[in-house]
DNA sequence: GTGAAAGCGCTAACAT
DNA sequence: ATGTTAGCGCTTTCAC
């Protein structure tokens, strides 16, 4: 036992077994080319010593640590968190450590500090789970050619040369416009979120195709921007029934601020805003207790997390086997729409439907 | 460049410069003997050959690893995965990183494997950020003596000989019912979060002693217990209404059961139901948008994992030093109460007062 | 001010 | 089936 560190060494096993190291080290790797005898006389001392292998000095020298960098920011948001708990499951199943990041801001356009620690402490590949907001990607197409790291990037327009997985937010928004012009809705209003956010974009170029698709002209500027808070949702709503007073109906960027529209509706007093037809995106835990309950767009963020995870060890056994890295691939996950009250012309009941 | 791992070392790094790694390694440890000239020469080389040093390598020789083990669980829940975002943002700020186990389960009772994965890569000290539930802690007490790691606790009471970090929830339940004492109700309920949840039980006995002292017997039995979501809230709000009509207010264990409650409040029907005080736990950013706004008890979790940094932080530098290990100490972090119209029997407007 | 030798804890490659 | 030698990339002596 080193007293300072309370950890016993391989030479420490061997010595006390009266074998060398390679015989332990054998034993510990499971190693057919020992004998039973001898197996079973280490193991005696390994568990008598508690002893338990350095991940370092393997790591060191067999240059592979299993052991993942993860970079991700908001962690205070319900989507990242969901994420990195995917990632983590997955992580668990497969073996790997995970050495986690979490950008202060969601906008940076330097990543070199944060990969030169990761670099540092040899992970075998990287989860870049920040969501594309403003150019923080720009860098990801000049990153060095010697960089010899798999990198999975989430949350993002595909691009060439790289591997991504992100739900398919135009197609969230495109069931949501669908549903409502089912209903009947007829002015539909969009708020959006932040629209240097990739997702925002997306979701907004879905209501803006429906509209056009369904021959909805009227509608075409009825939109503001959100920061995807609450507080920004009942501005905005404000702000569409006084320049719309026609609306009949908000798709709109994400639950919370779909909340923010609900609280400020009874304060604009119209008949029209008693009636809004409502769609949300997210679908928190919270919105089936909305009143009325939230119609709102799924998006499985906890598998967006497996799923990244199930890609990044691929590469990295792809380029352990020495083959040619593979072809990155993008990946889009479909998300699905949860019908409940705040979205129904006829009022019938609290039921959910999923399609 | 090792042409697997895309990576220089100290020894090519000597070579180019013409100096022995001795003299590297006094550069990029910032040693001040070495010439003005040979730094500058090896600096030249470093950037040249964009090397910089495996903290692996290092932290096997020196027997740190400036790395920190966090173990937390259910990162779906606001509450978990702010702290770790404060955890995140108060390691980077002192120079460690993090090496992040998620339990599957909050009620994990052998540890060995999460401390052996964590010991394994040479943690200079352990964050067990998993709220104490059931008997999830009993393990603390029987820690290997030999073990020579720092561990810091969050979210559990305060034990004999171990640090802890917590929100003070009984503090908190006292000042949600201060509160709605002093606004005039005076048959106040309570919904618990899952009995065997240590916060739980701390804001029922808050809620139990305040009703005691205030001599308001009749309300006594007046609980139900529920788990957290929003759907058991509404089903114990419906039970609570059943067996005692008279209640005027309820103390509900965190926001989102009582949002169940609101939803909940215009299917019983009655005029009590209607005027129901209700004051949450958590101030969730959600709670300010409900109808009505929601009164509640602020926790700063962010802040827990900042403290808890700067104590581990603190541990691991005093045990660096070769001193005895500090004084274990616990730490309660004071919770406060956001008012807002949910509990208010004079609906004066939307206004929030923070005490 | 600089370098040589030894070693952190382990494993790959080659003995025997 | 087992041991020996060398070395992963770095730092800590202790020379000079």
């Amino acid at each position: 036992m080193n007293p300072k560190t309370g950890r016993s060494t391989i030479r420490q096993v061997a010595s006390a077994a009266g074998v060398s190291t390679q015989t332990v080290s054998r034993v510990i790797n499971g190693r057919p080319d020992v004998s039973a005898d001898t197996r079973r006389r280490v193991q005696t001392v390994i568990d008598e010593l508690d002893f338990r292998p350095s991940a370092l000095a393997r790591s060191l020298i067999s240059q592979r640590s299993y052991t993942l960098g993860v970079v991700t920011s908001g962690l205070r948001h319900t989507g990242p968190s969901r994420t990195l708990s995917g990632i983590t499951e997955s992580a668990s199943e497969a073996g790997y450590a995970l050495l986690l990041e979490e950008l202060p801001r969601f906008d940076m356009d330097d990543p070199t500090s944060i990969f030169h620690a990761l670099l540092a402490r040899h992970v075998d590949g990287v989860i870049w789970a920040v969501p594309e907001v403003g150019n923080n990607r720009s860098w990801s197409a000049r990153l060095p050619e010697g960089l010899q790291l798999p990198i999975v990037y989430l949350t993002m327009e595909p691009r060439q040369n790289i591997s991504v997985v992100s739900i398919n937010n135009y197609m969230g928004g495109r069931l949501a416009m669908a549903h409502l012009i089912e209903q009947g809705y007829r002015y539909i209003g969009h708020i959006t979120g932040p629209l240097d956010w990739w997702e925002a974009r997306q979701r907004m170029a879905a209501w803006k195709d429906a509209i056009q698709e369904a021959g909805m002209d009227a509608c075409a500027e009825c939109w503001a921007e959100g920061n995807w808070s609450s507080a920004s949702g009942a501005a905005a709503a404000k702000k569409l029934f006084d320049r719309f007073p026609k609306i009949d109906s908000i798709f709109v960027g994400n639950d919370q601020m779909a909340l923010g529209v609900l609280s400020a509706t009874p304060d604009i007093g119209s008949k029209a805003a008693e009636r809004l037809g409502i769609v949300g995106f997210d679908n928190i835990p919270e919105s089936a207790y909305f009143r009325p309950a939230l119609t709102t767009v799924q998006q499985d963020q906890f598998n967006v997390g497996k799923v990244a995870v199930e890609e990044i060890t691929r590469m990295i056994d792809s380029s352990w086997q020495g083959q040619e890295p593979t072809e990155p691939k993008s990946i889009m996950l479909s998300p699905s729409l949860i019908v409940r009250s705040s979205s129904r012309r006829l009022q019938n009941g609290e039921g959910e439907i999923s399609k």
